[in-house]
DNA sequence: TTAGGGTTAG
């Protein structure tokens, strides 16, 4: 009987847990000396939880069978349970075994469970395991992972011959906390680089914000002869995107082909997201088109390519096509999504996305909250908008931003600054985009003093140093209310360069103002900075006219003509049910027209009925 | 030990 128990044991088994429970059961009742060969069948992954029960009931278990559970727990991602095991088997009095420890610690490192790994350190310490290099490598990852550089440095500093594989780890640790001073020390300090050592050098480049030292050490890396493998290459990609650089991503994508890497689902998505942020949107589609399996990664890339380069349409139909075959999108996805109908502006589609994202609970998060309050005030419904904002567990600057700035462009100043004022309250630092929106809200308010008052508080209060964008919208302010005078000053004393915009608004506020002589000093500018638009000849020519300066008027036209300005027709269009409507300022060419016309004025009749306030409700402003 | 996708403004 034992005889035959133990062949059977050690022959391959694959029990389910009812032919499990009755050898168990057989085994205690008729041969216990066996059970240590029966629980090697039983801690393997199918069976972890019975192995586990067990355990459990096991006074003393042997640190074979514990460091079994462990490593499987860990290996399954079970963390947890992992650690669990080790503890309560250190409490049984088990003796730590040292091939538990890189499991036991890669658990810890995983759930960043601090205390818990300083815990296997010092038993490691006890049982004299400290001196193997892989145990070290194990703790300086687990450190790492912690963020505790300086502990991760101190056990590698301790290790007498520097494997590559130690060094790598404690390379991508200096990586992920963006120390890359140190990354590179180490690497550049290793006799004998991997693959792996290149890869964790580029990436950290290209995630610490200097991608072009990534490429020139991939450039390095093949001067060095050292083959690159897939994880380089989507690394470099991803650089090439980052910087628009398509003459470099195309050679890289040669080297995917050399290589044979076109079948690999990562690199494929890295050489659609390489065309697609290189603007060539066209061709990232034809690699995803041809890509023989597609991910959850793969289709958010390209929608999410789509909403960036503006093609919002495209981004919402290929978020269809994704729903059709049934992967579900994740909260990646959906920010996309949510940004190509903020786009739109579709009151319709964005509704039926909104309530979609709701209703599956995914409006919390700070990615898909932001996106989703964004789309809902750009569609004009700020009451919607702002009840996201509200209940958002999270929130972090894109979030306020967003808040604010939709306040002011539904014309919400008031209510944009006081939430702005919150915002420093409660301590987030605000950025340049929040003073945008803000600077926007003081625009639509006309609210000067207030204006200007954020404007100097910028780089005094919040180290923000102004950019022309809020150089334009200062200048905007003072046009609006009629300050020409002022706006001048304000140009002439900008720290950078006054761009078009900047100019352009002060010309077009000189013709509701009446003001020749900075309208001429503005076309001056605008003449250098953007001499084939022909708004600007049009706006100054219209300016003389209005003064009954016809000489300089007609002399405008004709150094229009001279320099071959085409004067373009400012078409406005409307898409309705597959059919694209075009309308020219005064056109009568529609079928529809007289409708038309009679629905235009009543709206216009209507909109100075309205009073701007009166739809929103101040209540849902106080803050949550 | 190393790899791909996201929100705001202009």
């Amino acid at each position: 009987m034992e005889q035959r128990l133990v062949s059977l044991l050690q022959s391959p088994l694959n029990l389910n847990p009812n032919q499990l429970k009755q050898l168990h059961a057989l085994i205690i009742t008729s041969q216990p000396s066996i059970f240590p060969l029966f629980l090697k069948h039983v801690s393997a992954p199918a069976t972890i939880q019975y192995a586990r029960q067990i355990f459990d009931e096991i006074p003393q278990p042997d640190s074979l069978f514990c460091n079994s559970i462990i490593s499987i727990f860990s290996k399954l991602s079970l963390h947890q349970e992992a650690i669990k095991v080790f503890f309560s088997a250190h409490f049984k009095r088990t003796k730590l075994a040292f091939f538990s420890v890189p499991s036991i610690l890669k658990s810890c490192a995983s759930l960043a469970a601090s205390a818990e790994g300083k815990q296997v350190h010092a038993l490691s310490l006890i049982r004299g395991f400290c001196s193997n290099v892989y145990i070290q490598t194990a703790l300086i990852d687990f450190y790492s992972k912690n963020g505790d550089m300086d502990a991760a440095k101190r056990v590698f500093d301790e290790i007498s011959v520097k494997d590559p594989v130690p060094c790598n780890c404690l390379i991508s640790g200096y990586s992920k906390s963006g120390n890359v001073l140190e990354a590179r020390r180490v690497f550049e300090m290793m006799q004998l680089r991997t693959v792996a050592s290149w890869n964790s050098m580029i990436s950290c480049y290209a995630h610490v914000g200097d991608p072009i030292e990534g490429l020139r050490l991939f450039e390095r890396m093949q001067n060095e002869k050292e083959k690159p493998n897939e994880m380089t290459l989507v690394t470099v990609l991803s650089i090439c995107a980052k910087l628009g650089d398509l003459r470099t991503g195309l050679k890289v994508k040669e080297m995917v082909d050399v290589h044979d890497l076109r079948t690999n689902l990562i690199v494929r998505t890295a050489v659609s997201e390489m065309y697609m942020k290189c603007g060539a949107v066209d061709e990232a589609r034809k690699v995803f088109d041809e890509m023989s399996q597609r991910d959850v990664i793969a289709w958010s890339a390209m929608i999410a390519g789509y909403a960036q380069n503006g093609r919002s349409n495209d981004a919402l139909e290929l978020f269809e096509k994704m729903c059709l075959e049934n992967i579900e999108p994740n909260e990646v996805t959906l920010a996309s999504v949510l940004s190509a109908c903020a786009q739109l502006g579709s009151v319709e589609v964005g509704e039926q996305i909104g309530s979609y994202i709701e209703g599956r609970g995914f409006a919390s998060g700070v990615y898909v909250g932001s996106a989703l309050l964004d789309m809902y005030a750009k569609c004009g419904n700020i009451k919607r908008a702002r009840r996201v904002f509200d209940n958002m567990k999270h929130r972090d600057v894109v979030s306020w931003n967003s808040m604010i700035g939709g306040l002011a462009i539904n014309g919400l100043a008031d209510d944009a600054i006081e939430l702005y004022e919150k915002m420093i309250r409660d301590q987030f630092k605000p950025n340049d985009v929040t003073l945008i929106g803000l600077l926007t809200a003081c625009v639509h308010g006309g609210l000067v003093e207030a204006g200007i008052r954020f404007f100097d508080s910028m780089q005094k209060e919040h180290n923000v140093t102004p950019k022309v964008e809020h150089c334009a919208c200062m200048v905007d302010l003072y046009c609006r209310s009629g300050r020409l005078e002022d706006a001048y000053k304000f140009i002439s004393k900008m720290e950078t360069e006054p761009n078009v915009v900047i100019w352009g608004t002060l010309l077009s506020a000189c013709r509701v103002h009446s003001n020749i002589e900075l309208a001429q000093c503005s076309m001056e500018k605008l003449l250098v900075l953007e001499p084939h638009n022909s708004a600007n000849y049009v706006l100054l020519s219209n300016i003389y006219a209005d003064a009954g300066r016809w000489e300089e008027a007609r002399k405008m036209r004709n150094l229009m003509r001279k320099k071959d300005v085409q004067k373009l027709a400012g078409y406005s269009w409307i898409e309705l049910e597959d059919t694209v409507h075009k309308f020219l300022v005064g056109d009568t060419f529609h079928p529809s027209s007289d409708e038309i016309y009679d629905i235009v004025d009543g709206l216009s009749l209507q909109l100075k009925l309205v009073d701007k306030n009166s739809d929103y409700d101040l209540e849902l402003c106080e803050a949550s």
